[in-house]
DNA sequence: AAGACTGACAACCGCACCTTT
DNA sequence: AAAAGGTGCGGTTGTCAGTCT
């Protein structure tokens, strides 16, 4: 089957977006939902292809992304899911939560790939001396191919790639989704009433489990959703949450 | 000071898979 | 069962800021 590609249309922008066109889409999706990304830009008023929003929704603007460096234990965590996994990274993305697959597959390319050839071509003595470790302390370790080492989840992926079963892995992303749907709270009258500091920041669920069941946002559950966000991204969120038709009390009020 | 180079990251493209008709 | 359309994924490119010469 061939398929024209989405922004052959004339007319469709293409390249950087603007924080009016972010506006927009984030404005949108508050308030819509994403159930059709093709026809999403028309309806949203967007000059671009379903394609390329959904990229910018999943990639940049959805709230739960977690922005900044990589810390050593989630660069350990790609090494080693990469030496397991090779170039899935959307496998990998789904093990670290908040980051996306694009900004692994970059980090990859930028610092760990570099840095693994580095620290494979350093002699046998300072990789397996115990005393020279302070030494490379920023050095990723090579995962180790002994399971005893290997989180239970790792061997498990090994195992199932080893013997080439796609369904298998499948299923196994299934579980990621499955295990990170259960550290959602049950959204119900009591959830929006209780400000527990439990609660996930995965603000997409927690928007869509909130469109459903309640006819309109509060600043509270925003609040709530964003509790980890910076002064100036609140700030941002807030104003966009009420163009989106939220209602609730400025942020200097709570 | 200015042009060249490099690294980081956002965005695009094409393909494959999945779902719907 | 097959065609059509939508979505997700991985590879690649484009852009921009910082550094070097």
């Amino acid at each position: 089957m061939v398929r024209a590609p989405c922004c052959d249309k004339m007319g469709l922008k293409k390249g950087p977006w603007t924080p009016e066109e972010d506006q927009i889409l984030v404005s949108y999706i508050l308030k819509h939902g994403h159930e059709n990304w093709r026809a999403l830009p028309k309806q949203a008023g967007l000059l671009r292809c379903g394609k390329s929003c959904r990229l910018r929704w999943i990639n940049y603007l959805r709230p739960d992304i977690k922005r900044g460096n990589f810390t050593l234990e989630d660069e350990e965590t790609i090494i080693q899911l990469h030496e397991k996994l090779g170039n899935r990274w959307s496998t990998i993305a789904a093990k670290l939560p908040g980051r996306t697959d694009n900004e692994i597959k970059n980090v990859w390319h930028t610092h760990l790939k570099k840095r693994l050839k580095q620290y494979q071509t350093k002699p046998d003595y300072v990789k397996n001396n115990p005393k020279s470790k302070n030494k490379i302390k920023s050095e990723p370790s090579i995962p180790s191919q002994s399971s005893d080492e290997v989180p239970s989840s790792l061997s498990e992926v090994s195992s199932i790639t080893d013997t080439g079963d796609q369904k298998e892995v499948d299923n196994i992303k299934a579980d990621n989704m499955v295990d990170s749907l259960q550290c959602l709270p049950k959204i119900d009258e009591s959830f929006w009433s209780d400000n527990s500091s439990t609660l996930p920041l995965n603000f997409e669920a927690v928007a869509d489990g909130y469109r459903s069941q309640v006819p309109m946002f509060s600043v509270d559950h925003i609040m709530v959703a964003h509790k980890n966000l910076d002064d100036d991204s609140m700030e941002f969120w807030y104003e966009l949450f009420i163009k989106a038709g939220g209602e609730g009390d400025s942020i200097e009020q709570l």
